[in-house]
RNA sequence: GCCACCGUAGCUCAGCCGGCCAGAGCGGCCGCCUUGUAAGCGGCAGGUCGAGGGUUCAACUCCCUCCGGUGGCUCCA
């Protein structure tokens, strides 16, 4: 028998026997249990079944790696595929990937009821006992095709995948075989850490043109520990839920009467909102913008001109005829203030020219996708529009990236990516048709964000009908990932409402290009992002309830109202809770408005004119003179300091 | 909009393989207690059991339609 030299790491080499398998090298070098799911032989990602035919570099793919858990999962998906052909043998299976924390597959078959997914789940443990093998067959094209006849899924990859005359690979298990380029875990066995958790609709390559399919979602992990983790980590974020915590807070309230996806603001809601407003106004005072108000609804004709009517017709609410013409609710301020830039000669001297607006547009969005202050039809926006020269353009995207990140650190916001949102030739009829026009507007939004040195994702098919976008990415307390803010570059507003300035050489010039921008999102889903970030333990600068008075006994009334009169004086919103129950009864009640902080006040604040203070951690300082209270958490709310100072800090 | 699941007092939930007047805790209101850091005690009020049809001697409980919510899909600030 001819030996091969294997390279297996750390500048061993052991010498084999020809054919030897991937896994039994593994097995030998690393033992049994390594916990490896696969194998990297010569860089590439192998089964423990494939068999080594010359010298090569072995190592193994350990099942908590990145590339482990990605074959781990995807073997998971092939297991629940299994079963629930098993169980519904006239399901077709269509695609099964892993993804984040597990994976899903998409089925062709009758809706899957909660009782039937226990039971494939069920079926998918019995599986993984009976430890069955997982094998890879190499199959020409004809072949295939007769293995996967039945599968119009199968075949369609084939198809468009594999080209006609390409052969490919299999996996079975058992009775059990699915079309798959693998890697995958040796045996079922591999499999103990998943759980079943959701159904949904989806459509056969996500057209819904297309087949309707059944796709179940699970959890898959290398270890107990990873699965229980994420359990965990999936109950906590529960608690942030920004539904639930607005519901305690009052923060705003979704009325069926008036209609879904439409949230009224409570007052404590209001506060947020309004404190939000007032930071945004100050910042762009400073970086020189003028704020606007424009009407909520408008000409048919203005949305035509504008590209939405074409492009965007779908998320505009249905016209409302008049006697004078047709008019729609606005879905964005663009076009209104495009009117506004073209009201009157423009010189070079007044670019960029920067326009605000604090308003409400109308989105008419699909009711299933409505969600709490996420997702809604009435969008409350800090929107402004940039008109300006090419050459201004880098200057106030990098200007807008830095108001953005100034904000969020002052939200206490870290965890969020920039994303380049591109156009996706493919689907010219989603956008304005100029494909020259894109690719050099692309380039140089691109070349911006590589000058800035900032890291981003590119997205095909996710830009604006009139431009690419830098749009700021945010992942929910729920894992949801949502845009938090948006950078667009308008190349077409020029041409559609023919805006133009007289440039130095005193001649007209329509190279106006305009930058759509909304740093702070819409304020509902501001809130929702802020709600879920702080647990709704705002800092004190937005706390709905700022200070929150408790007296020990009736005795203390009259001080209390002194204490809450000099804090109210300052500026600050502050509540008094006087009532005859216990100190701990009313700790306990007011916990849930989450103020920033709380004052205890008894027979020694009052002989010594101060406050106990008592923070939302439970900490606590007593004997603060009441002056040096208001003074300190004055100056704590207009720093907008992100965490509470007034006591921790001792 | 599509698919699945869910819908009992302001909130959290029990009851429901059909059968006595639909229950609890919290919250609210009224008393008592006068309180030193996450629930003092007692009483009272509050529900056309999401809405409308149907099956049945009988429906909160079974069926249908609609409305609303949740999770996804699609979409997206």
């Amino acid at each position: 028998m001819a030996m091969i030299t294997v390279d297996v790491g750390a500048e061993a080499v052991h010498e084999y026997t020809r054919g030897i398998t991937a896994g039994e090298v593994i097995a030998n070098v690393h033992g049994r249990k390594s916990g490896a799911v696969a194998a990297l032989v010569n860089g590439e990602e192998r089964d423990f079944s494939h068999p080594l035919d010359g010298d090569c570099t072995v190592a193994p793919i350990p099942g908590e790696s990145d590339a482990g858990l990605y074959i781990l999962r995807h073997s998971c998906a092939h297991l629940l595929a299994q079963a629930v052909t098993e169980l519904h043998p006239d399901a077709k299976p269509a695609i099964g990937p892993p993804i984040e924390h597990g994976f899903y597959y998409d089925f062709h078959m009758e809706p899957v009821s909660e009782e039937q997914l226990r039971a494939i789940g069920k079926r998918m443990k019995q599986l993984v006992k009976q430890n069955l093998k997982l094998e890879r067959e190499e199959l020409d094209n004809a072949a295939l095709r007769k293995l996967f006849g039945d599968n119009q899924f199968k075949l369609e990859i084939l198809d468009d995948k594999l080209g006609h005359d390409v052969g490919s690979s299999a996996y079975r298990q058992g009775d059990f075989v699915d079309l798959c380029r693998g890697p995958h875990v040796p045996s079922t066995a591999h499999l103990r850490w998943f759980n079943l958790t959701s159904t949904s609709q989806a459509y056969w390559r996500a057209d819904r043109e297309r087949e309707s399919l059944v796709r179940i979602y699970g959890l898959c992990y290398a270890t107990k520990d990873g699965l229980r983790t994420r359990e965990r980590q999936l109950e906590e974020a529960a608690k942030r839920d920004h539904r639930k915590i607005g519901r305690e807070m009052e923060l705003y309230m979704i009325d069926e009467l008036l209609g879904k996806g439409l949230p009224i603001w409570l007052p404590h809601g209001e506060v947020l909102k309004d404190e939000i407003e007032r930071y945004a106004v100050e910042t762009e005072e400073a970086y020189g913008y003028v704020r606007i108000t424009t009407p909520v609804l408008g000409k048919q004709q203005l949305f035509e001109a504008s590209g939405h009517l074409p492009h965007y017709a779908d998320s505009m609410y249905p016209p409302m005829e008049m006697d004078d013409g047709t008019y729609y609710l606005k879905a964005m301020n663009c076009p209104m203030h495009h009117l506004v830039f073209r009201h009157r000669k423009r010189s070079y001297r007044e670019l960029p020219l920067r326009i605000a607006e604090y308003g409400t547009v109308y989105r008419n969005e699909l009711s299933g996708t409505l969600s709490g202050l996420l997702r809604v039809r009435m969008l409350s926006m800090n929107d402004a529009h940039i008109y300006c020269t090419l050459e201004q353009v880098a200057a106030e995207v990098a200007a807008n990236i830095r108001m953005a990140q100034d904000y969020y650190a002052t939200f206490g916001f870290n965890d969020y990516s920039f994303r380049l949102s591109l156009w996706d030739p493919e689907k010219r009829g989603k956008y304005i048709d100029q494909p020259e026009n894109w690719e050099a507007t692309q380039d140089h939004l691109q070349g911006i964000l590589d000058d800035l040195g900032v890291e981003y994702e590119e997205a095909i098919g996710e830009a604006a009908f009139y431009g690419p976008k830098v749009d700021i990415q945010f992942t929910t307390a729920l894992g949801r990932e949502e845009s938090i803010a948006t950078i667009q570059l308008d190349f077409a507003a020029k041409e559609r409402f023919g805006l133009g300035f007289m440039d130095e050489t005193g001649t007209e010039n329509g190279e106006v290009f305009v930058i759509h921008r909304a740093p702070l999102s819409t304020h509902e889903r501001f809130v929702a992002f802020l709600t879920e970030q702080w647990m709704g333990n705002f800092p004190a600068w937005l706390a709905p309830v700022q200070v929150q008075v408790i007296t020990i006994s009736e005795k203390h009334r009259d001080y209390a109202a002194k204490v809450r009169d000099a804090l109210a004086a300052a500026g600050i919103r502050v509540r008094i809770d006087d009532s005859d129950h216990t100190i701990g009864k009313k700790i306990r009640t007011h916990r849930k408005m989450r103020p920033a902080y709380m004052l205890i006040l008894g027979d020694e604040e009052v002989a010594g004119n101060t406050v106990g203070i008592r923070a939302r951690d439970g900490g606590q300082r007593n004997g603060v003179p009441l002056a040096d209270f208001v003074v300190a958490l004055a100056a704590e709310v207009t720093n907008r300091s992100p965490e509470l100072r007034l006591v921790s800090g001792e």
